[in-house]
DNA sequence: ATGACTATTATGTAATACTATATAGTGGTA
DNA sequence: TACCACTATATAGTATTACATAATAGTCAT
């Protein structure tokens, strides 16, 4: 799918929570996940700013690792306050979803 | 539903086209029906924005009329064109949401 | 004539995904 | 050795887009 730029701003760092939800994990690890979805233009200095956001924010502890695989990995796992965004990301996807479905079956 | 900004950008312009794709209207009714949709907060400032950028895309033909209940309203209709774009942006909008909805169940 | 509602336009800002590039470690192979 | 592919992070700059704010203007009721 082409050119969905745009509609994925403001979804793609609730995508990357929700990667990160599921289990430690780090940037590259992250973009190939979001890739394996579908969206298979994302590339990882998008998913770094994303994920250097969420430090920012405090909503992610880290951790650095050493991999026999190359450089070090920087491994996220949600805090307290990043599961609470993940959570009101969602209400809000429900939401808009919900009302944009609406508005296309009328 | 608070602070969806983020999360309309990219969907607003295609919900603008589906609303106009309905029949003739101006940018203050069409900021009118986003609010009643459930957009309470999207201004006629955003729409207008929209509107600007459609006629500029020649996605639009554009009727000047009186009003009697206030200035000459601008009214909207798709041309080919802008059917063609709104096709395109639920084409979009059925990948990404698929998408998004697939890793929110899994 | 004042305010409420209707209606459009324009300027500037914030947020965010992308482009492009730099840096660096590991392993294979010519 | 030298090169390349893959893994891995970081960052400067750009484009797009929704929003805040304000200006302008027409109609109507009080």
């Amino acid at each position: 799918m082409e050119n969905i730029t745009e509609m994925l701003k403001g979804v793609l760092e609730g995508c990357v929570l929700e990667i990160i939800s599921r289990g430690e994990t780090y940037g590259y690890e992250i973009t190939q996940q979001l890739r394996e979805l579908g969206f298979t233009d994302v590339v990882e200095g998008t998913v770094y700013t994303i994920t250097i956001r969420l430090e920012k924010n405090n909503l992610v502890d880290i951790e650095k690792k050493p991999s026999t695989m190359g450089p070090p990995r920087k491994f996220y796992t949600l805090n307290e306050a990043g599961q609470k965004h993940l959570e009101v990301f969602w209400e809000k996807w429900e939401f808009v979803s919900s009302k944009i479905n609406e508005l296309k079956r009328k």
